[in-house]
DNA sequence: GCTGCCGATATCGACATCCGATACTATCCG
DNA sequence: CGGATAGTATCGGATGTCGATATCGGCAGC
């Protein structure tokens, strides 16, 4: 049900991630505030993927003592971010254009 | 890369067969003209869960000789489509929003 | 300092899903 | 009758997802 969600994962962190650094945990609250519910198994994972593919780039960073592992978007990321969008943007007005849901 | 293929399938099937019969080579042909790429080893399998989960119903349909198997959306699935576009909204709201497309 | 705890990140095994290729079925056409 | 065609189904490998658990580094209390 709603699979939908694994694109909308992807699609949040990067546009979070163009506009500022982002860490795992604070993520994972944000998308469950969205009312997805994202597993560290799943979460962490993503966040590597992303790195590898070059769309983030992260960075240990120390906040009041503690340890956090900072991303923020590449350039790639961006240009991966605007391509997502266009296709929500398609998406969206292939489907809920109709107005007609019945 | 855009994995978010994944759920605009599912919608898009849920979409269409809301409003008509589909079957799944046409779906197939539909979906590729928005740019989607599914193969067979998906698209079938994601319309034989569709139906197993409630959504979709089927039945075998003779149309110029051939057998078709022909969908159509239940009442659980137009429920289930509605959700669905509600997540769509959000999302595309959310991500969409900021008007900063780079 | 050592120990136990805490926020945060990483990893593990099991399971589901995706995919391309291929097989299968029934009909049409020459 | 035999090959071509449309449409559907299935197979095996690869990848992703999940929840649970392990790890890590610093801090507080002792």
């Amino acid at each position: 049900m709603r699979e939908f969600q694994r694109g909308a994962v992807r699609v949040h962190i990067l546009h979070h991630a163009a506009e500022h650094e982002i860490h795992g945990a604070w993520m994972a609250k944000e998308l469950e505030s969205h009312g997805y519910k994202i597993s560290p198994g799943t979460l962490y994972p993503t966040l590597h993927r992303l790195e590898a593919d070059g769309l983030l780039i992260s960075e240990p960073r120390v906040v009041y003592g503690r340890v956090r592992r900072v991303y923020r978007a590449t350039d790639a990321g961006r240009a991966a971010l605007a391509e997502d969008r266009k296709a929500l943007l398609e998406l969206a007005q292939e489907v809920l254009g109709h107005g007609d849901d019945r």
